[in-house]
DNA sequence: CCTTAGCACTCACTAGCTCAGAGTGCTAAA
DNA sequence: TTTAGCACTCTGAGCTAGTGAGTGCTAAGG
């Protein structure tokens, strides 16, 4: 445990190098924030602050950096969360009000989010495989088009379009919806993708069923994974720590990739409230000099997905954490299942 | 009109830059091209080739690149059209074969042009405002949600939630469906906005009419304009014209920022074939350093959209000008507008 | 008249050097 | 325990000289 005075230094130092991305010296410390002590004895602490690992030095002769443990410090024991901005949650609230599905919306939190912090914004969207279908709908849509519409459990919505080789009348089109919605009942789309095959093709082994089938099948390997959107990467060049185009190429690279980072962030994602993963906390070996603050948000009752926003180390976690908190409870909220 | 043998020292020198990224020597030409003449000479084509605009100089002992109006030259003049590769050609088949609508098909070719390129990939998608209206489906959700699917001209589907304060029946939704269906009957999404909110409000003035009234302006507004996708903006990051961070930024900004960028690409779509926009010949101030390869897409006859490729002057134009000829002609396919 | 060898010249880039400045750790005194 | 003083370290900026790639010009040769 750090005494009063150690942690008011870490805090200082924390918030100056977020402020400044600059190492920062005894010296500055004593002249800015005046604890009404000399800069030797700031020289101490900071010398005790560093062997106890919560500072690092870049080399002999600059200021201190925090380190990830100091980061990690800051965040759990010396933040005290910043109190709502009114003109913030406004434009969350209407930018996320408008009733939508939960691709479109999970795509506006991003942007949202890319556009209120100086960071790149993540959004997981949850894919269909593992939730119950709902319905299943075919709408005419010209002479030789049906558009396929699947409604899933925690309103998802994903939609196809059909070609017909020789049009279906009112009639035949309505028998077959009759026919797939009664199989589907109570399936997730993995279970319905593997049964219907089998049950369904004997009663109605048409043309047009075999399109259907097929398009339905197509929905579920296109829309069944959780898919990653990624807004504001324009942000990340602002940031001084990012003028190495190599790092953010890795970066985006292995956010692109998709597949592993999905996989850390499901992790999280069952984990109420905000996540913060700082530095070397972070399996992923790109995001090792990022710090990722996340949080799930809700359909239904259950958690579906998340949002989160990702940076360097050096990010302004008071107004993250607020931002993604906001976020994610306006978004959950649209989805009904705050 | 120059002489053949300026015409191959103008081609090796553009090709040589395009593969090095370093200004091009006359010893360089003459070792790797060998024509048969000494450095001596190819200097004097060069300094010729300067002064007629086609080759600048970075700097008096540097090598000569390629200008906008070298580059120029080069695409109109002296580039034979790449071969199509035929797994290429299967890969494009693959991605846009699929039945989707045209969102979800203009996405797909833009991260198919970020995959089979080194540059980034851009894809205009029209709006609803122009396009003719077909139908409006109003699909039960559950107890307290519609889904209302909107189905446009060129293939154009939206789709928008809507919570119901009290549950509609079947027979209610499907007279609200009737008369909406009734009222759009051949107008643009527009003159429907702005025409069916006198029409229609005396006769069903409810509550749901309302809240579908609502929805149907609000996907105008929201889907109303053209709008542009990105992909494969790290790609970007990978080119030398870009290491510096600042430059990728500008362009980054002004492709987010929207509008302008596409209100040029609006003015290229109604040209036939690929287009080609080299450095300072684009409009755009942050695409002065960049070269734009667009071509249309057609939709039932009508070009309705474009593709493109943006990435630095020192371009590979053969094969880009290949996939995005392409990629554009698959997509026209693909959407029934060949 | 075109081509080419030779040559002087230009200019970016690199390595090595010095110097100033910021910041440290240590010691000794208050 | 705090602080003033001091020697020390290390980065980064600025300067210089040297190297090398490439040029333009000139004059000789086909």
């Amino acid at each position: 445990m750090l005494d009063l005075r150690k942690r008011q230094i870490l805090q200082a130092v924390v918030e100056d190098y977020i402020a400044t991305a600059e190492p920062v010296g005894s010296r500055t410390l004593a002249r800015k924030w005046g604890f009404g002590v000399s800069p030797a004895t700031i020289r101490n602490e900071m010398a005790d602050l560093e062997d106890a690992g919560y500072l690092d030095q870049p080399h002999t002769s600059a200021g201190r950096i925090p380190s990830d443990k100091g980061y990690r410090y800051y965040v759990d024991q010396l933040l005290e969360p910043e109190p709502p901005r009114p003109e913030e949650i406004k434009r969350i609230e209407a930018d996320l009000g408008a009733r939508r599905e939960m691709m479109q919306l999970a795509q506006a939190a991003a942007r949202l989010m890319a556009e209120l912090s100086p960071y790149a914004a993540l959004a997981v969207v949850p894919g269909l495989s593992p939730s119950r279908l709902r319905r299943i709908h075919l709408l005419p849509v010209d002479e030789s088009h049906l558009l396929l519409v699947l409604v899933a459990e925690p309103g998802i919505v994903e939609t196809r379009l059909l070609e017909l080789g020789n049009p279906a009348g009112q009639g035949e089109r309505e028998r077959w919806m009759e026919a797939l919605n009664q199989e589907l009942a109570g399936l997730t789309a993995t279970e319905f993708d593997a049964t219907a095959l089998a049950t369904i093709r004997g009663e109605l082994g048409t043309n047009l069923y075999v399109q259907v089938m097929d398009a339905l099948h197509e929905v579920l390997s296109d829309a069944g994974e959780e898919r990653l959107l990624m807004e504001g990467v324009a942000n990340l060049l602002r940031q001084p720590e990012f003028q190495d185009s190599q790092r953010l190429m890795t970066l985006l690279q292995s956010l692109t990739g998709g597949s592993e980072v999905v996989e850390e962030l499901r992790g999280k994602s069952r984990q109420p409230g905000v996540t913060v993963s700082i530095g070397r906390e972070n399996a992923t070996e790109a995001m090792r000099c990022c710090t990722l603050v996340t949080a799930a948000y809700r359909a239904g009752g259950e958690v579906v997905g998340m949002v989160g926003v990702v940076g360097p180390t050096r990010m302004e976690y008071r107004r993250v954490l607020s931002l993604v908190n906001e976020v994610a409870s306006e978004l959950s909220r649209a989805l009904g299942g705050a």
